[in-house]
DNA sequence: TTGCTAATGCAAATCATTCTCAATAAGAAG
DNA sequence: CTTCTTATTGAGAATGATTTGCATTAGCAA
């Protein structure tokens, strides 16, 4: 039993860091929501584990996370920014200007995109946020029937 | 010479809007600048026409032409948006994570990813962002320079 | 176990953006 | 041109999100 089986642990070494209870309870929420919490969300999950967990530490944290590549942070037309833990493959974003929904959609065509880039301009691209919006499939239907509830 | 001759006045009563004196300047600002400035620049540009223009009449200014899109809002990177006057086709931007330069560029691949969406998702999509990071040219090479990094 | 110091909780501070409200002026009507 | 309605403005207070200072705690290397 001594073996250093803590594989997050390592990460944060590696990066010359402490991993708290605190940033392995962030990560954890972050990792098992399907959503695309905001700070304030993020942090009333956090605290159903840890009730003393404070904001700032939220915030905190996920500036660490995002620097050690584990975090992403997106601005999906609300004023205040949105998480969620990175995955595998990239993946991008569209959201219903009617309902507030949030697609996620992968495609090809980014790397292209980024290859294209990096050739005709000699960039180097780490990241690709691409954030498409309009009106989902839902909306366009209550738009067109008739007209009735509004929400924002 | 009593020809209705200012077609930005038009565009604002079509939209049920009046056409001040604050927002023309705005606008001019805007067009006229080759940069992407954030509301207290622009609000610098604009004093210098107009020294009682207020801050919060470029943020309601603004909005406003975002709404009737003759201005896009972009979040660079940064903690706070950038504006620029809506141009004939669109663009996109890549952001040096080094120096803060923004090189934009088109490509038709976006029109792709918005049809292939379209289509597998039946959503309409209206607008599209995508957003690039990384290091140009310059930071690159400064990079190498200096240090023992290296990669690929 | 000890010691150094990064990380935390709390509250105050900051920063960007929005709102309130009285005064002003755009533009339609006459 | 004058009148009238009310959208728009400037000033500053208010808000909401994020950050920071500071005293205390606790991770982790030795
Ligand atoms: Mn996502
Ligand atoms: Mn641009
Ligand atoms: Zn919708
Ligand atoms: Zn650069």
């Amino acid at each position: 039993m001594s073996e250093s089986n803590d594989r997050l642990r390592d990460v944060f070494r590696a990066a010359g860091r402490r991993l708290t209870p605190q940033r392995r309870l962030i990560l954890e929420v972050l990792e098992e929501s399907d959503e695309h919490l905001d700070a304030e969300a993020l942090h009333d999950q956090a605290k159903i584990h840890d009730p003393d967990i404070s904001l700032a530490t939220v915030y905190r944290t996920l500036a660490v996370l995002k620097e050690m590549g584990l975090v992403e942070e997106h601005h999906l037309g609300e004023d205040h920014s949105h998480y969620e833990a990175v995955r595998d493959g990239p993946h991008y974003h569209f959201t219903c200007l009617g309902c507030g929904k949030v697609i996620e959609f992968d495609t090809p065509l980014i790397a292209q995109v980024k290859q294209e880039l990096s050739e005709r301009e000699g960039v180097r691209v780490i990241g690709a946020h691409l954030h498409l919006s309009g009106y989902c499939a839902q909306c366009q239907a209550k738009k067109a029937g008739g007209q009735g509830s509004n929400e924002e």
